[in-house]
This record gives C-alpha cells, structure tokens and sequence, in this order.
RNA sequence: GCCGGAGUGGCGGAAUGGUAGACGCGCACGACUCAAAAUCGUGUCUCGCAAGGGGUGUGGGUUCAAGUCCCACCUCCGGCACCA
C-alpha cells in the first residue's frame, strides 16, 4: 500500500477505469428498480468550465450516487447548450467559425468535465447544435404553429442595439439587455411569437401541486400577474363635429357613439373619476383627428413618448406629464357625469385596455396628476384622510348614490353587474422567440411570393443553418445573406418564395433538452412516448435561480403545450426543483477577470484533488439555500486533512497484523459506542443528502471518524467493520480515494474488485442508535443550574429525586416553593418557583 | 411601493419550542524538531480569579422554557414595479 495520499494519481487512474467499465450507463429498465430522473441544466459552452459549473454538477452528483447505491435506477445525462451569441461574437471578433468555436470548446469542456469524477451518463450526451438535434426543435416549433400556437405580427418589441436582436419580455431586465446590460429601445418589426398568454391560467394553477422552492413559485405568479376586474366602457360625449366612420377599430360603436373601455379592480371608486386618461399608443386618437381641437399639440406629445426609452418612459420617480384631448369628453355610466380625457404617458398601451378611468382620491397615480393640472379629485371611500394623498384603501362608500354605506367588496360586486362586466387581466405577454442572430435554429418557415408564410416540410427537416453568411452584415439578420439559402429555396418551393431568415431564441432549444435525454438518438420521433413515461416528468432538477421567469416558464409552457397535443404524457415537466446558491470569489465579490478574484478549477484539482474540491464545495454551506458563498482558500485545507486522515486510518487497518486480536482484551463499552456513533452517522448522512444538507453530513462523518481514530487501538475488529461501511457512506462525496482505499482493503486483484460505487447503501438499525445513557439538565425557572448522567429512559419520580439531590447541595431552591415541574423524558427536568 | 428570503463568534456556518455557537477555518498555548513546515494535544462568545452574570438585528408579547412562535420596527439580499 502506498503511503501518501497521492490524489493525481488515484483520480486519473479511476475516472479512466469507470469509463472503461461504463459504471454510470444508463438503461431504461432495470427490473426491481425504480427509476430516478437527475437533472441539471446543461452548460453553455462558453470554453472553460468556471467553478460554479463544479458547483452546479459535482455537488448534486453526491446525491446522485447515493441514490444509485439506493437501488434506484438513476439517470444523470449531460449535454451542451451550444447555440448563442458568444460563438457569434467570438467569430466576428476573431474571425472564427462559430461552428468551429462551440465544437472545439465543447470538446475541451468535455475533458474538464471528466475531471470531476461525475457519475455522468455520456452515452446520453446532446448537444442542440447538433442537426439531429436542432431538426426536432424545428419539428415542435412546426406542431405549435399549426395549432396556432407560434404565430407572426408585428409589435413595438424590445430591441437590445448592441447585440442587434430582439429580446424577449423576460430578458429585458429593469430596461436592460439580460446579456450585455446595454438600455434596450422599442421598434415596431414582425415578429414570431409562442402564445404563452394562452397558457396563462394553466401555468398559475399548474404551480400549486410542485415541490418548488416558494421563492420560484411567488416570482412566477407575480410574473403571470393574475389580477381580477372590471371592464367599463364610458361613452364619448356627442358633439357638432362630424361623426367618424363606422368600422373602426379601438373605439366601439355602441348605439351610434364611440365609447372607451377602461379597465379597474377597484371599480368600488366609480363615482370618484374626475377624467379619463389614454396611453398615447391608444388606437382611437387617430380616428379622432376631426374631433380634437389642440391635435398639434396631442401629436407632439406622442412623439415625444415614443422617442423616450423604456427605462425613461416607466421611472416611477418622473414626474408625471399630460395633455388634455380638448374637445373630448366622457360619460360616467354611473352618474351620467362629463368628464374630460387626457393622454398621458403614465398609462401603459400594452396592458389592459390601454386606458384607464382615473379615481384620484383613491389612487396616487391619478392624485399626483390631478393635483398637478389642477383636476378635481373626489372622496367616494370613507376611511381615510384625502388632504395631503390618496386613500388607497378600502372603506365605506360616499358620494355614490345607491351604493352609499356599502362595503367597498360588496359594491365591487354590485357596480360590476350594474355598469361593467367582470374580466380577468394577466401581466404575462407572448413570448418573442425571433432572433436576428446567425448561431440559431432556424425557424423552419418559407414566405411564397405573396408573402405567407408556410412550414417547411417534414421531410425537408433539418432545415439547415446556411454557411455562407456575412455575419457582420447591419440592420439585416445575416441568414439573409446567404445566396445558399435563397437557391435552397426556389429550388423546393418555386421562384420568388423567401426564406424566414430568424433564428429562434435559444430558449426554445432548452425547452425541451430534458425530453430528448431520454432518447437521445430517436431518428423518427423527438422522443418515444413510452420512453418518456420511464423518465418524465424530472425527478429533481437543479440549476440556478436566474432562470425562475425564463427557462423555467418557458419549459413549463412547451411541455403543457405539447401535453395537449399528445405529446408527451404529463403536464408539468419537473417535479422538485433546487436552486442551488452562488460560490463568490475569496474577497466576498461576484467572480469576474477584471476583479482577478476567479478561482479556477483546474489548478485547485490539480493541487488539492477532485475530490476535495467537490467536498469542500458540499461543505461550504447549505446547498439549497440560494446563498452566497466565497471560496475561502483556508478553508479547503480542512477538507483536504480530513481525507488525509481517511487515508491514514484506512493504511493502519489494512496494516494490523491479519491474526485476530482478542476483542475481550479491550472493554466492551468502547465498541457499543462506537457502533452506536456508526448508526447515527449513517442516519444523519442519508438523511442531509436526500435533503441536499451535504454541508451537516460532512460535519457527522468528521465526528465519525475523529472518534474512529481515537478508539482504533482499543476496538481493533469493530473498527475495521465501521470503517468499510463508513467508506460507503463517503464513497458519494469522494468518489475516487473511497474507491482507491476499497480496493485495497478487499485484498483484490484491482482488477476484479467490485466498485464500491455499485455496493448497497448502509442502512442504520433503530436499536444501535439508542443511547444507553443520556445527560439530562437541571432547570430552575428555566435557566440551566446542574446535569447529571443517568440511564435512558429513566422515570420522572426518579429524575426528580436525583435533581432535587442534586440541587439542595447547592441550596438553590432554600426558601423557595416548588410551583411546578416540567419533565421533558431524556432531556430536561425543570423547577418553577 | 409590492412579493419572497435572511440577520447567530474573527470567518463559512450548526441547532424536531428543551443545555446556543456542532463541524470546519483562523487564532493562542503546548508536544515533536537544532529549527521550520507537517502532524498531534489543549483552549478559543463575553464580563469575572471564582461563584455567577450577560448574550442569536431592535423593542414588545406568548410559554415552565424562544435563535426558533406572535406583533411592531431596522438592516441586507433576490424578484417585480406608473400593471390601473
């Protein structure tokens, strides 16, 4: 036996050996087994695997092991999320292919992954670039347009200059691009779009019945934004102008007159609106050209909306501007009252009905405006003061005719049914999945002279990314340089029919990853039906919290859309979700180059070892916490002696002398303990592990083993025994030294050893773990005044005389009346005077 | 402003309402060594020689007993934000 623990060596020669032997190849039934679907989000291949991928993978692969040491079938697939800007912009910059970019970088991350010792399965491997892969994304991209699901229109959309694409709703971050943070405009551009506002409902409900941290479901609901209301349409006053055409759009006719429609969940305040207020993206003003007498300075306003960006545009902090539509006036329905219309920019056109009834007595938007252009402002809410700022809450009705003394709920009701009709709104737009980007799926879609747009045939799937494309082409997607393309085209379809030249948010392709895992060489479907039963949905899926209103709804969506097209079987794609937290670098800060505070992998498994980084990693805190922890280069010292010492012990008993020692020369007690810290041992690690608390199951077998060293010379026999099963129980955490130590202690040829990684899981026997004596406190009045040692399970009468023994020594209790005692069995016995 | 989460030693962090600070780092002292490193041992919330007192963001409360439960507040982190 060697007698240095020489990490290099062992990591190498294992991690090759496992993938020889195929140890984590995964089939699809094993009989007696039960499945167990582990999933992660698949990496980007950016080029260099960063220690949060080791975070992110090493960690939860702990659990993964114990789990198949559990007599589960596990699966545990890797694969690349390979298409995106970086290889794009990596090409413009180097003149690089960006094919060649992802395909060299994957291969080198492969290699770095391997380095690990993950129990990966690689034999399920894919990569979304791939044609065999991008063919299926392009295949249900085409089952959702026929169901009308994907569709074209054009929009004000999001448009982020620098990375001159557009941006989908969830990636505009507070006004900035998600990638490259630079401020994103609004451009009015055809775009395709999935309808996830259809799913609205389903993706609120489906919510409820997931083991989902309650961070991820709350984001998701106020993200859906489900509120609850009432539509009112107010009439537009007649005047001597002439009346406008009878088709329009925006405004309704309704017995010969345009109305407005507002929207409002506190329609309680009805008898409280002083004006109405449009957004000035409002259809109806331009068909009110004729009526509007200070149009000049209407349109003026409008164009100085629409030259403002979205961040100017939503401050809640700007002052709130306006101007009023003269010549405009609306009837309340409600008291038949005139009111005047503004438009101003504080009202947004694309959420609700672009308009609002303005109540600002009740609400500080319309107070703030009211006060500032001098507009009436009317109490209808008892309850509050309206001096100074509006009454938000709720209250009695006033000023409101019949609904006078009514409760604001009980009038919501009422007015609803009277003057509007209830309707339900949600925040959640569709999703914009055009991208005018190169490295992309492309949308698998041709336009015939016309214009219309058709699928592009099965059989002709893929449908290929061109190559001959100037990427560097402005103000153009680069697909629609490629003569290739064209050619492609005409020759299939006929003359003058265009390619779609978008490429699809990246998003999409990781929509449904998880599915294809689970037939990852399907060259006639996406995925097997009956195979997907086996696996679907994800048992536990991990991955970072930056994906809560995006990869996660966006899935979630897919998978419930191609579940109602009989697709797959079930509508929700992942049952447990863990967010795992942030590894920070040593100074408390966010890793980054410029700071020069990264740790890189590479050097510390080349000093430390996998093993005691992937330790380290599960010790540094609890994993499912979202928390943020930096890397401390002193602390990972503690990990590494506490393997050393494995090491040490694991030499000594292989080194004793092989003739049995006489047990009874030894007192007994010391192995009835030792078994009893064993028991506990294997009970606290199964249980953090299954809970993802591989920081306290660290911390329990360090204990185990500190008392191992200790009680080595005096339980020979015993030890040896808590040794192999305590092996197992690091054999999750430190994959390759527990393998090393179990070979040699087996006393085979290394060849045939089985890996200690297919051994059973130690299970804990409930009579090993009862203590046969316990320590139990002496309170008086709850504050701790002496323990004693006793048996377990002693009797309360008899705690209490020892207590009391106990206590008159110290006289705390002389002249003192015993009002009661509290006796907690094993633990505490309590006097109260 | 709204929604979620968190505040415990010098640091990362432990504690089914029942002996706060497990485990690890760091630090101090000791052993080994010519010396250092490594390793091992002892100690390490705080005031106090001790007996004892105080202590989990702040202030209240419930309880025999509160880091843990309730109320109010402060601070920090994450998300949303003129959504009517």
């Amino acid at each position: 036996m060697q007698d240095k623990y020489n990490h290099q060596e062992i990591e190498i020669k294992w991690q090759k050996k496992w993938q020889e032997q195929n140890l984590y190849k995964t089939v699809d039934e094993v009989k007696g087994k039960k499945n167990f679907y582990a999933l992660m989000e698949f990496p980007y291949p950016s080029g260099n695997l960063h220690i949060g991928h080791w975070y992110a993978f090493a960690v939860p692969d702990i659990f993964v092991r114990m789990k198949r040491m559990q007599n589960y079938n596990v699966m545990f697939p890797i694969g690349f999320d390979s298409f995106g800007l970086p290889a794009e912009n990596a090409a413009i910059k180097h003149g690089v292919d960006p094919r060649k970019w992802t395909y060299e970088n994957i291969t080198y991350m492969e290699k770095q992954l391997q380095s690990m010792g993950n129990s990966f399965d690689w034999s399920r491997k894919i990569i979304t670039s791939d044609p065999e892969y991008y063919k299926w994304t392009q295949w249900l991209f085409l089952k959702l347009y026929e169901k009308g699901l994907a569709y074209k229109k054009k929009a004000s959309v999001n448009w982020c200059p620098s990375c001159q694409t557009v941006l989908a709703n969830e990636q505009v971050i507070a006004g900035k691009c998600e990638r490259c943070e630079t401020e994103v405009s609004q451009k009015d551009l055809e775009q395709w779009f999935f309808k996830t506002t259809a799913y609205a409902e389903k993706l609120l409900n489906g919510l409820k019945d997931l083991k989902w941290p309650n961070s991820i479901k709350e984001s998701q609901k106020n993200w859906i934004g489900k509120s609850e209301g009432t539509e009112i349409s107010f009439k537009l006053k007649r005047n001597n102008a002439p009346q406008p055409p009878l088709n329009l759009r925006g405004g309704e006719r309704s017995e010969g007159e345009l109305s407005i429609k507002v929207f409002t969940t506190r329609v309680d305040t009805l008898f409280g609106v002083t004006y109405l207020v449009l957004a000035p993206e409002h259809p109806l003003i331009s068909k009110l050209t004729n009526q509007i007498k200070n149009l000049k300075e209407i349109e003026k306003y409008i164009k100085e909306t629409k030259q403002k960006t979205e961040i100017e545009r939503t401050d809640v902090k700007k002052e709130k501007t306006g101007v009023k539509l003269n010549g405009i006036n609306a009837i309340n329905p409600a008291n038949g009252e005139e009111v005047p219309v503004f438009v101003a920019d504080y009202v947004l056109g694309n959420y609700g009905t672009g308009a609002v009834m303005a109540v600002p007595a009740h609400d500080d938007r319309d107070f703030e405006f009211a006060k500032k252009y001098k507009l009436a402002i009317r109490e209808v809410i008892t309850g509050g003061d309206i001096s100074t700022e509006a009454y938000t809450g709720e209250g009695v009705l006033m000023n409101s005719e019949d609904f006078n003394g009514t409760k604001s709920e009980e009038a919501r009701e009422k007015i609803t049914k009277k003057f509007g009709k209830k309707i339900i709104k949600y925040r959640l737009r569709d999703w914009l999945i055009s991208r005018q980007r190169y490295w992309g799926c492309p949308i698998p879609v041709v336009y015939d002279p016309e214009g219309k747009s058709h699928s592009i045939p099965e059989k002709n799937l893929p449908w290929l990314l061109p190559e001959d494309v100037d990427l560097t082409s402005k103000n153009q997607s680069p697909l629609a340089t490629s003569k290739e393309l064209k050619e492609r085209v005409e020759k299939i379809f006929g003359k003058d029919w265009t390619p779609e030249v978008d490429t699809m948010d990246t998003f999409v392709d990781s929509s449904w990853y998880f599915l294809r895992y689970t037939d990852p060489k399907n060259e006639k479907e996406f995925a097997d039906k009956e195979k997907m039963k086996e696996w679907i949905p994800v048992n536990r899926y991990s991955g970072g919290a930056e994906h809560t209103n995006m990869h996660l709804l966006y899935s979630r969506f897919f998978h419930k859309a191609l579940f109602d097209l009989g697709l797959v079987n079930e509508d929700e794609p992942f049952t447990e979700r863990i967010n795992r937290g942030l590894i920070l670098g040593p100074d408390g800060q966010k890793m980054s180059k410029s700071k020069g505070n990264v740790i890189d992998p590479d050097k510390q498994v080349k000093s430390v070892g996998a093993d005691t980084v992937r330790m380290y990693l599960a010790f540094i805190g609890p994993f499912n916490e979202e928390g943020q922890y930096p890397w401390d280069l002193g602390g990972i010292v503690g990990i590494r002696r506490f393997l050393e010492k494995v090491w040490k012990i694991a030499q000594k008993i292989q080194n004793k002398p092989t003739k049995k020692q006489k047990e009874e020369s030894y007192p007994a007690t010391q192995n009835l303990e030792l078994e009893n810290l064993l028991h506990k041992t294997i009970k606290k690690v199964s249980e953090d592990i299954e809970n993802y608390k591989f920081n306290t199951a660290i911390s329990a077998m360090m204990i185990f083993i500190n008392e191992l060293e200790k009680k080595l010379e005096h339980t020979p026999e015993v030890s040896k025994g808590a040794f192999d099963t305590f092996l197992k129980l690091l054999a999750p955490f430190a994959p390759h030294i527990t393998e090393q130590i179990w070979s040699q202690l087996h006393l085979q040829s290394e060849s045939t050893t089985k890996s200690i990684h297919l051994e059973k899981w130690p299970e804990y026997d409930e009579l090993k773990i009862k203590e046969k004596n316990i320590v139990i406190a002496v309170q008086i009045n709850g504050k701790i005044r002496a323990q004693f040692e006793t048996n377990i399970d002693i009797k309360e009468n008899q705690a209490k005389e020892k207590a009391l023994s106990l206590i008159k020594i110290q006289k705390w209790l002389t002249g003192k009346k015993i009002k009661k005692i509290i006796f907690v069995p094993n633990k505490i016995i309590n006097f109260v005077v």
